[in-house]
RNA sequence: UGGCCCCUCGUCCAAUGGCAGGACUCCGGCCUUUGGAGCCGGCAAUGGUGGUUCGAAUCCACCGGGGCCAACCA
């Protein structure tokens, strides 16, 4: 099947999941604010389009949803209006709207200054006269932490003072920044008193000369979000550290929640190819490439120009997803999101591309035919036809005709009958060669005028070739451009002693065919037109290079080519099979015991040896030691039930989890409650299941255990005789199931299960529930 | 002597603590006036070791591996 057009709505991820939770829940008031924020200094690529794809998308999704277009142009010695145009070009070009939502971080300039002065006035930001290699320095290292520049405790009079000054252009480039106060040995160094603006004499492509100070982005993005009441910020995994900082700034800016907040995603990385503005920008500038619109680069303009829908861009980061592993996607899956859409709507066209002349000997020397030959095959739903010229003399490719043929070759060679799509049988019956090189010139053939229109023969034979063709006084001349990956190793960045990425280059990945013929039919098309050149692949008008005197085509890619694997395995029956890759992300096989405890401090070391003599388990104590919030927790707990290994067990293995993104004394429940609820457990008035939602209440809201567990009605179901009904009703609806499970499929035992748990709501006794059902399949 | 994130078929993405599933690739077969397309079928995975649990890809720990952070870039 091919991909489900309405797949993309049907389609969840991670953030998809949470946007539809913020809609549920009504956190945002039902309001889905996206943004797509490129930074007007380059041209958009194939790992924007995913981000497009991403934002755009989830706001068409959602009942009135909306996605802004915001430039985030804060750098003026960088950005220019040319990519501005253009980058808008490209988002309307892949098929998405933004509407009057056009947005630039420029035309926040005067409110931005206006919250660093709040920041100032409030003490949350000064301003730092240090160097940039001193501000360097001071940060530290990731290992080491920072010191506090010596103008950190300037008053706010004086920051103010300045900062006004730096606006009103009275220092020179660098003489002083605005800087974040936060802390200069946080380990995050994202929060070590980050830079907020910086002076620079420089003209901006829309504010002109009007500003000499500029703000930075991680003071611009989290305010532009702000203003613009984003509700979901998205971006990729390297700004992860960054979110700390961003909800830093709203919260020293008094933006109230709720409030836009930041997601991040793995942005697209591709086989064969970078996707990344620096190494684009390098390929283009070194001369690697034509130009930003190469077709072999994956930036937008590149794609396009190389025949690539937007419907196949679109496809395929659909088909690609959106998670937080950072992965590398094979460049095979843009590949089948171009065959599909291109298959299902061009026209089939006949181009030979490397000809060898092929004279049919029986064919009067004057005549001509016009054959008809319809635009699409007869599985794509599509009208039109046009007519091919036949006549005596035609061009067939080189490739389809071998004096030699191994056995699987379909195609010509002496003796060999094949079909000429859409025209007649021909037969070669000699082959002229060059005297001197010895090269192929020319095969001569006989037809079988009864064929024609490609119907079989009138004697019933067979043939199991047909060869596309052109010919050869009526064809035309064209230049066809033939692109492959851009580089030999699938991560071109992963490079050895001293190397760089261009050494991975692919000297091939153009090569030009100058001797070209197509039919005649292709001479008034526009330019940028796209074709199926049979039997070869999808290539579309060259839109710059091609004039209707010298056609240029370029390849969008190849068609799937089974004979090109038949005939690597006659060459080479054991290499190909296992040709495989070798750059596979490294799978590691280690075994190993888990190690001797590092460094304990002796107190750990006794509060180890006192949680064990408690009947704690090693590991577990060891955890308990090392942290006086759950070892506090743990012996307030313990004095109220006095099981130990139990009671460590319900704080290392669930309490641990909740207080990794809930402060300790935000915990709505106390130890003692903690006690409470394992007591419950072991006196078996609750089971462990129950017992877990209780838990996961006590989290949410707080709460006594008991009190839960009474308001829930929560009571353990054990009799057998009581299970039986659901578990019958079950084993009936899941007759399928039942023969699975009877035939070896035994973990179905665990869906059977895991259906009573449900239909109970958590009150049977799972042991006894399986073990019914168990007895009941045997 | 740091912090944060991540680890499921070859690849990408799924799976309330309860049937490890889909797509791409690959391999067969059918069909075919494109060695295309289509149709049918197949191969193929939870990094390791412990722990919690009736039940773990999922929770906890340790180990291993990968990534990001030290621009007055975004």
């Amino acid at each position: 099947m091919p991909l489900n057009p309405k797949s993309s709505q049907q389609s969840s991820d991670f953030i998809r999941a949470m946007v539809a939770e913020d809609m549920r829940t009504g956190k945002y008031a039902g309001r889905v604010v996206t943004r797509f924020p490129p930074e007007p200094n380059g041209y958009l690529h194939i790992g924007h389009a995913k981000s497009i794809c991403l934002n755009f998308g989830i706001a068409e999704e959602n009942e009135g949803g909306v996605c802004h277009l915001r430039f985030d142009d804060t750098n003026p010695e960088l950005e220019d209006i040319k990519y501005a145009e253009s980058i808008q070009h490209d988002v309307r070009w892949l098929g998405f709207d933004w509407h009057d939502q056009l947005f630039f971080a420029s035309d926040y300039f005067e409110r931005l200054y206006r919250y660093a002065v709040k920041l100032i006035e409030d003490g949350n930001a000064y301003v730092d006269s240090l160097s940039d290699e001193e501000i360097r320095e001071y940060r530290g290292t990731v290992t080491e932490p920072g010191r506090e520049s010596p103008y950190r405790n300037r008053s706010v009079h004086e920051n103010l003072d300045l900062f006004q000054r730096m606006r009103a252009g009275e220092f020179e480039d660098g003489a002083h920044v605005l800087r974040a106060r936060i802390r200069m040995d946080a380990p995050n160094m994202v929060m070590r008193d980050p830079v907020l603006y910086r002076i620079r004499h420089a003209s901006h492509y829309r504010t002109g000369d009007e500003w000499c100070v500029y703000p930075l982005y991680d003071f611009t993005h989290c305010l532009s979000d702000a203003m613009e009441d984003v509700t979901h910020s998205l971006c990729s995994l390297e700004f992860k550290d960054s979110r700390e900082l961003y909800d830093w700034v709203l919260d020293a800016a008094g933006i109230e929640r709720p409030r836009t907040e930041q997601t991040e995603f793995a942005r697209l990385n591709l086989d064969y190819t970078v996707v990344s503005k620096r190494k684009l920008v390098r390929l283009v500038n070194e001369g690697h490439v034509r130009g930003w619109d190469d077709p072999r680069l994956p930036t937008i303009a590149g794609l396009r120009r190389r025949g690539v829908t937007p419907e196949a861009i679109r496809q395929f980061c659909d088909l690609i997803g959106v998670a937080k592993v950072d992965s590398r996607i094979d460049i095979g899956k843009l590949e089948f999101c171009v065959r599909d859409n291109l298959n299902k709507q061009v026209p089939r066209v006949m181009c030979v591309l490397r000809p060898l002349r092929l004279v049919i000997l029986n064919y009067p020397e004057d005549q001509t035919e016009e054959i008809d030959a319809p635009y699409y095959p007869h599985d794509v739903p599509k009208e039109g036809s046009r007519k091919v010229p036949f006549s005596r003399v035609l061009y067939i490719e080189r490739d389809d005709f071998q004096e030699d043929p191994p056995s699987k070759f379909f195609r010509l060679a002496p003796g060999r009958e094949v079909r000429l799509r859409y025209a007649y049988f021909v037969k070669c019956v000699d082959v002229v060669k060059d005297a001197d090189t010895g090269e192929i010139t020319e095969i001569h053939c006989t037809y079988d005028p009864e064929t024609k229109g490609g119907g079989s023969a009138s004697d019933g034979r067979k043939v199991k070739g047909t060869l596309h063709w052109v010919s050869a006084g009526h064809s035309l001349p064209a230049e066809v451009r033939l692109y492959d990956r851009l580089f030999v190793k699938a991560d071109p960045e992963e490079t050895a002693g001293g190397e760089d990425f261009t050494a991975h280059l692919n000297p091939h990945s153009m090569v030009t065919l100058r001797e070209s013929r197509i039919e005649p039919s292709v001479a008034g098309d526009a330019p940028g037109t796209r074709y199926q050149f049979e039997r070869q692949g999808y290539f579309c008008s060259d839109s710059v290079d091609s004039t209707p005197d010298a056609l240029v085509f370029n390849r969008t890619v190849g068609l799937r080519d089974t004979w090109a694997k038949v005939a690597a395995k006659e060459r080479d029956p054991v290499g190909s099979a296992k040709k495989k890759d070798g750059t596979r992300r490294a799978k590691h096989k280690t075994s190993d015991a888990p190690s001797a405890v590092d460094s304990e401090t002796p107190e750990q070391s006794a509060a180890v040896a006192r949680f064990v003599g408690q009947g704690v388990a090693a590991d577990d104590a060891r955890i308990l030691a090392r942290d006086e919030v759950l070892s506090g927790i743990f012996d307030e707990a313990v004095r109220v039930h006095s099981n130990p290994a139990a009671v460590a067990g319900w704080v290392v293995n669930e309490l641990r989890r909740e207080l990794k993104h809930t402060a300790a004394t935000d915990l709505p429940f106390t130890g003692k409650q903690l006690g409470a609820l394992a007591a419950l457990v072991d006196d078996k008035t609750i089971s462990r299941t129950m017992a877990k939602g209780v838990f996961a209440e006590m989290v949410e809201r707080g709460g006594e255990p008991g009190d839960i567990v009474e308001r829930r009605g929560l009571r353990q179901q054990s009799d057998p005789s009581a299970l039986e009904p659901i578990i019958d009703k079950l084993i009936a609806a899941h007759q399928d199931k039942v023969a699975q499970y009877k035939a070896g499929k035994t973990g179905l035992l665990r869906f059977f299960v895991g259906q009573v748990m449900r239909e109970t709501e958590g009150r049977a006794n799972p042991a006894v529930v399986s073990e019914s059902v168990r007895q009941r399949l045997s």
